[in-house]
Parts: structure tokens; sequence; C-alpha cells
DNA sequence: TTGCTCCTCACGTCACGTGAGGTGGC
DNA sequence: TTGCTCCTCACGTCACGTGAGGTGGC
């Protein structure tokens, strides 16, 4: 069985063409810790079959504008940054920034944001609506992705 | 009183060191048309007072990673590409984009990863977890800017 | 005159790749 | 041999400024 899952393993030009993009860019997105192969005896790299699902979410999150290095650090877990860099609060550590944290903090700030008195100015307007259009649209990622990211072949049955 | 009005125009340097930015700087914003300033008889630019906010707001919304623009566009009430962009649904016309639209659908698919069943991967965690706090600061922007960025000093009363 | 403004050309940095070229092992 | 890989140096583009320099009117 460990021995089926070695066969799996893929070299740069399979992954990048299943992946529909170049070994140029595997190449480069693995330098910068995206993507994280092992070896084999004669220095390939070999990468996980899940790792065409790992690109296509690379590319996803890239879409909304988030850094390269940035998706590195979420792809790894840590998390953390991710509050400080935008607010730097700078205190205590605080919360540790949990996804139900944030989920509970979006509830509360979006009704926050309803109860506003009608904003009439034409500008004011579309800068809101374009926020909360980005924000949707991100959570609208969040949601693709948990599908589309979790290594679910591991369970699929043989079939 | 159209007199009183004119008396508070400003001159890049004067809203320049207000703003808190090099005139330059002033100068290359006015030339992408985030500022959208007056002449004087002199060919001066003259900028409103309520300039100063609007280049507090732009600051915060370029933190936010938004290009400088589409801060043009979302200031200027060209709301429609955002989600276009993001999304190139392609289709019809559809819905306007409004601000209540973008709330609802905002609120929709918070409950729907809400009711996902827990994730245990640890990168796709980090993954939601970073989506949902990048939203999460962008409501927050949302709100603090419906704060500071109406044009309250028109209002106010004499004192 | 002094200080401020106008405008333009060019340079600098950062993120994100992409090209090319020489290398070595299957 | 062929095709693939490895690695590195360099170039290209785009967004966002920033510097410098010559101009003219208050």
């Amino acid at each position: 069985m460990a021995e089926e899952m070695t066969e799996d393993l893929l070299r740069i030009g399979e992954l990048a063409s299943r992946a529909e993009v170049s070994r140029r860019t595997v190449d480069f997105y693995t330098g910068l810790g995206l993507l994280v192969p092992t070896r084999s005896g004669g220095n390939f790299r070999l990468y996980q079959p899940a790792d065409v699902q790992r690109i296509a979410a690379i590319r996803r999150l890239e879409a909304q504008g988030i850094r390269l290095d940035e998706i590195a650090r979420l792809l790894t877990g840590e998390t953390e940054d991710a509050a400080r860099a935008a607010h730097s609060e700078g205190s205590g550590p605080a919360s540790p920034a949990t996804l139900e944290g944030y989920l509970s903090s979006l509830d509360a700030q979006v009704q926050a944001l309803r109860d506003l008195p009608e904003v009439t100015d034409h500008g004011t307007r579309g800068v809101l609506a374009g926020l909360v259009g980005r924000a949707q649209v991100l959570i609208a990622t969040a949601l693709i992705l948990s599908d589309e990211l979790l290594p679910g072949a591991e369970f699929l049955p043989p079939l």
C-alpha cells in the first residue's frame, strides 16, 4: 500500500501539464515554498498528485490579490500574521485567530454595516459596495476551496 | 455663502501637508483621477478640504491591496465591474451589484461556511481562516470609511 | 526676488513570472 | 541518443511611486 502511493508521485513535467502551468512556474512556486516535493534518488523533484489541486488553489488565491508569500504561509498553517499585518494592533497575543473567531467578527460587523443610517453620498456608497463585494468574493473563494482542496482522493472508495 | 466655500479650497502644497503625503503623491493621484481638483485662474489646482479624508480613504483602501485604478472607479461610483472582474460570469447584466445585494450574498455564504463539516486538514484550515480574516478586515474597513468619508462638515451646525 | 505651482522624463522598487543556456543522469 | 531534469542569471512587465529639472505666474 505504501508502495502504491509512491508510484503516484509526479515529476515536474507531469505536474506542470496536469496543472496546466509551465514547468518554469512549478519550479518558481517550488522555490518559494508553495510546493514541497520530495526528491528521487536521481535528485528529481517528486510531487504529490494532490499538488495539482494545490496549484489550482494557489491560482485562485492569487486571483484574489493575495501575495504568493502569504499564500505560502496560509498553506503552511501560519495563520497569525493575517490580522496583525492588516491591523497592526501590536498589544497582546490576544485570540489565536481561528476560523471561528473570524466568522463571528465578520457576522457582527456585517450587522453593524446593515445598521448604518442610509448612506446617500454616491462615492461612499460605491466604496462600501466595492469592499463588501470583495469580501463576498473572498468568502465564495473559501467555499470553493474547502471543496477542492481537501485530500478527498485518499478517502474515496477504490471504485 | 458660495463665496465662503470658495475660500476653503486648497492648493496642492496645503493639501499635501494636511494629508501628510508628498506634493508629488497628490500630483500622482490627481493624474490617475483619484482626486479631481478644479482650476484657479492662474491654472493652479484647487482641492476640496474633504480631499484630506479622501486621501486617507485611498491609503486605507491601498492597504487592503486594492489597486489605485479600482479605487478610482469605486470613488467615482462605477460599481459594476467589481464582481465581474473577480468572477467573470459573463452572461447577462443580472443584478446591479448593490451594497444590499452583496450583504445578503455575504450572509448566505458565511452561513454555508459555518455549515461545512469540520475541516481537519491543517493547510486547508489555514487557507480558510486567512480568507475569512481578510474578508473580516475588508468589512471593518468599510465601517471605518463609512464614518470618515462622509462629507459631514457640510452638515455640521456652525457651532 | 521668493516661494509655489505646472508638467514631463526618467529612475527605483517590488511582485511575479519567463527565457535561455549549460549540466547531468535515466 | 533523446528527452527530461537541475540550477542560475538575466530580462520583461506592471503597479506605485519618487527625483530632478526647467517653466511661469502670484
